[in-house]
RNA sequence: GGAGGCGUGGUGUAGUGGCCUAACAUGCAGCCCUGUCAAGGCUGAGAUCGCGGGUUCGAAUCCCGUCGCUUCCGCCA
């Protein structure tokens, strides 16, 4: 029952900590894992307990579980690490415990002992228990089984606690580990983090509407994407990327579409066409996905998820995709500008029967229902040099070639109608110099949900904003 | 913006004209229990069935309105 992050770093240097009481040989060094410093505390982590067997210590976290059997009671302890059980059999400790309602959060001292009875091998004994913060007040649904039984609205009103459930908390540390194996990935390739801004003067990409705010009387937005920044960083550093928020403002309500994401994105110069950027996308997300599985064996296997191996992902053409769906599945979309969400979950169906890949790259989408700054086919300018990448049937990332040359970017804001004065800023990374690019953007939250085959992304996200929901 | 589905103790469900004085599970409270691990046993409290109107001798149940939630479509990641 270890987090991620516990796991691998108890499984190498578990027996180093100082933070027992005489006798330990570690003693004075800084514990490797719960990271106490000697100073501070006794304190061992649920996941240290079997390793300072036979010694006293403080085991401190929230009530999980609470069960009562008449002269003993097991107490479940959840700490940042995992759970642990300790054991209290003297009545003026257990009268202590009178009261408190799960949740509560204790500080527990005792001795450690081995004990093959108990998960994880050892339970504490324990002689002492400071109440470090008393709930007396009975939970609102319970968050101390293997399944939250609490619907989605439900426990999203009460997300402080909702968020305690074991799954609810794995979801949540998959999503911060894919972000992090999605940096490391990409620092080991030459790009540069960046950070752009949030709040902007012009709603940027049109199509999706964006949120407006007053800013010291002016009229701006909140960002919808950082697409335009980035590009005009790929002048700066050639390659970068940024983990952060954007926000959509429509009205949508289905179970794949947030009102604030968090947007994974890539930008980056020296390609030869979008071949080049669903190379990385390959190479980067795969990258991320075989960490991910040795990072968080146990998170995953709550959900039973079976982390897929990206590999030689197929690659069909817009076109193709729609003969596909005529030919397996008997609809003719033919002439339709776009796929639809269906469209998308045969594909991905065709895609794990025809390759077994749970992934299918979609190219070469009309120019037409593209964003202005999207580069066509040079041989047909009415094919654009874009993708989707398809997860499970789901639209995760999308991408593509920039139109990076000053005059065509231009040409194409004209014949647009798309006004040149509020891109100014942007237009100046190209009138001074950039290489072809391009670059595609990964939304977290489906990324966790599709992995973990969540119902619903607002699973995905601590506080997720919808049409209705602001609070917490 | 459009379409469908669902609102019943804290939570999750059953009940779809009279058998409902509303059932079950879990949680909560009390009692029993020294090896539990979704602990077990006994007892108890807890719901005017989202709200308003209507049909009917009779409504949790049918109709209308309204509010809330949810799913799908449009759009997107």
């Amino acid at each position: 029952m270890l987090s991620c992050c516990a796991a691998t770093a108890g499984a190498s240097r578990r027996t180093r900590c100082i933070a027992c009481r005489a006798g330990c040989a570690w003693r004075r060094r800084r514990c490797q894992v719960s990271g106490a410093p000697s100073s501070q505390s006794s304190r061992v982590l649920s996941a240290e307990l079997l390793a300072h067997a036979g010694r006293q210590v403080q085991l401190s976290g929230w009530l999980q579980t609470r069960r009562e059997l008449g002269g003993v009671t097991f107490l479940i302890v959840r700490d940042r690490a995992g759970l642990a059980q300790a054991v209290v059999d003297r009545p003026d400790v257990a009268s202590q415990l009178s009261g408190l309602q799960v949740e509560s959060v204790l500080q527990l001292t005792g001795n450690v002992v081995a004990e093959p009875r108990a998960r994880g091998g050892a339970e504490l004994r324990v002689e002492h228990v400071e109440v470090l913060s008393a709930v007396t007040e009975a939970p609102p649904f319970e968050i101390n089984r293997p399944k939250l039984t609490a619907s989605l609205d439900v426990w999203l009103d009460r997300a402080a606690f909702g968020l305690r459930h074991a799954e609810k908390r794995a979801a949540l540390r998959i999503g911060a580990e894919l972000a992090r194996g999605f940096r490391k990935a990409l620092v080991a390739r030459g790009f540069v983090e960046i950070f752009t801004p949030k709040i902007v003067g012009s709603a940027t990409e049109g199509g999706a509407n964006v949120f407006p705010i007053d800013y010291f009387g002016r009229s701006a937005y909140l960002a919808q994407s950082p697409q335009l920044y980035k590009q005009m960083l790929v002048g700066v550093h050639e390659r970068v990327f940024e983990v952060g928020p954007v926000f959509r403002a429509e009205p949508h309500a289905t179970a794949r579409h947030l009102n604030e994401y968090t947007s994974l994105d890539i930008e980056f110069g020296f390609i030869h066409d979008h071949r080049d950027v669903m190379a990385m996308a390959e190479a980067v997300l795969g990258e991320t996905l075989a960490g991910l599985t040795e990072r968080c064996a146990d998170d995953l296997q709550l959900f039973a998820a079976r982390v897929p191996v990206m590999r030689a992902v197929p690659i069909v053409g817009f076109h193709e995709a729609q003969e596909i769906i005529l030919r397996e599945y008997g609809e003719d979309c033919r002439g339709e500008p776009d796929l639809a969400p269906q469209h998308e979950r045969w594909l991905g169906e065709w895609a794990q029967r025809a390759h077994g890949s749970d992934f299918l790259f979609v190219e070469g989408y009309p120019t037409a229902k593209r964003p202005f700054y999207t580069m066509p086919n040079p041989e047909q300018p009415e094919v654009s040099n874009s993708f989707d990448l398809l997860f499970r049937g789901l639209e995760l990332v999308t991408g593509g070639q920039r139109e990076h040359r000053y005059e065509r970017l231009l040409a194409v804001m004209e014949a647009r109608g798309v006004p040149r004065e509020p891109f100014e800023g942007y237009l100046d990374a190209f009138r001074f110099g950039m290489p072809p690019e391009g670059g595609f953007a990964v939304g977290l939250e489906r990324f966790v949900a599709q992995l973990l085959g969540l119902g619903n992304v607002r699973e995905a996200r601590a506080f997720p904003r919808d049409l209705t929901r602001l609070a917490p």
